[in-house]
DNA sequence: CAAAATTGTGGCAAAATTGTATCAAAATCG
DNA sequence: CGATTTTGATACAATTTTGCCACAATTTTG
């Protein structure tokens, strides 16, 4: 990944170059302006992954800028400030900021709490797009698609097929029964003969057979089924 | 939207009581714990949608308990805590904290920094990115002009399809449930026939093919639909 | 070993889902 | 306002999924 680019909004120079240095020292580009009009610009010209602004600026104060970003961008916001009372606090928050802290503040809180946004940033990504992949054996499970690829091409599971595969695959090592197989993909309200379990189970063994996996699900005798990751 | 789910962990009852009397007021369902294997035993149980926990704690301290949920949770934490020392707020933001407030603390500017931490999530959930343009396969999908060209020229998508084409890439590899096309696309107050989001598939099908295209958008059985690149 | 219980296999048809064509309502535009 | 485009609905055809059956094969049990 690209470095992030953080951009700093303070009126007092010296601030700025302070904040400046240690989030370099962490390995984020950063540039620094010394008013709200300009950040605000530079903003519009080009989008900074994360902005650090005080609220006390010459031409635009750090509260209208924070809501007017906002309208218009999801750019995660810190705002800084020697303002220290609570509705101070609340306004920025409200606004749209994402954190607020009260100078004198500690360089390397700073820096943990822009890292914290980043980190719930990703995590939130992470977690719309990407549920867990299991690989086991020679098959690769994807529940994003929906697929099962051997050798990166789709076996062709049905939705139903793939949800048992990826169930088994979850409990690896672990005998599942069919009656717990019935309730957690069929479904409890559903009324379907046992069977059914085993109807799919087939259909899954064959699919995996006609694609060359070696992958196999065991059949636990009077109880149902389990897949062994045999190394 | 369900009301959001609070956890809160303190050792003094009374700040749990205090906290949970103001979170109760602003909309949230609450539970309270006062030690730390109570509250992560709950999650374990139930999931909540944010914890507020205190450093200090009986059993299981704040920042192992942080440590231990964030391994398998993305769930919002907010640490409180009577130690207001640099260190400490780093270790708490670090180990997977996104927020460290010092007693005495304003319920007030709690509220608002979990407001804060909930419209973050919901920001990074609807922006996942915008006006961007994307090529994909044979296709060139451009948000700013609303136009999905290919070879240069233009394939006539109406307003309808090209959203969701570009949906559709902005999603691609991943499935796509009907009820997300409806919801995102169509508006959640918009009721309208689950059949309609065939619909605009097929017409953008058609127009891709016409145009000479080579991409594929693939029926999800039972499911959606979904673009996978086929390098 | 033989009987009983359980599982594997192939085929089939009902049920569910999707594709297609057509049409009318709604929105857009000049 | 009228013409055109867009878009959702309906009906029906085509496809896919999936539960079930009958019977063979296998395992357990006495």
């Amino acid at each position: 990944m690209d470095k992030r680019l953080i951009y700093i909004s303070d009126d007092e120079i010296n601030i700025c170059n302070i904040i400046k240095s240690f989030l370099i020292k962490e390995g984020f580009n950063v540039e620094t302006f010394n008013d709200g009009r300009s950040i605000l610009e530079a903003f519009n010209a080009k989008p900074a992954d994360l902005l650090v602004i005080d609220i006390m600026m010459p031409e635009i104060d750090g509260f209208s800028l924070c809501a007017t970003i906002r309208q218009k961008s999801s750019v995660p916001i810190i705002i800084v400030s020697a303002k220290d009372t609570e509705s101070d606090k609340i306004a920025g928050l409200t606004l749209g900021g994402d954190d607020y802290l009260t100078k004198p503040f500690s360089p390397m809180e700073l820096i943990a709490r822009v890292k914290s946004i980043f980190r719930r940033i990703e995590l939130d990504k992470t977690n719309v797009r990407n549920n867990h992949v299991i690989k086991i054996c020679d098959i690769l499970i994807n529940p994003n698609t929906k697929q099962a690829e051997f050798d990166g091409k789709n076996i062709g599971l049905t939705g139903m097929e793939f949800n048992l595969l990826y169930y088994l695959a979850e409990n690896k090592d672990r005998a599942v029964s069919r009656n717990e197989l019935l309730d957690k993909l069929w479904g409890f309200e559903n009324e379907v003969e046992t069977r059914a379990t085993d109807d799919m189970i087939k259909r899954i063994r064959k699919k995996l057979s006609i694609a060359g996996s070696v992958l196999k699900i065991d059949t636990v005798w009077g109880f149902g089924f389990k897949i062994v990751e045999n190394i």
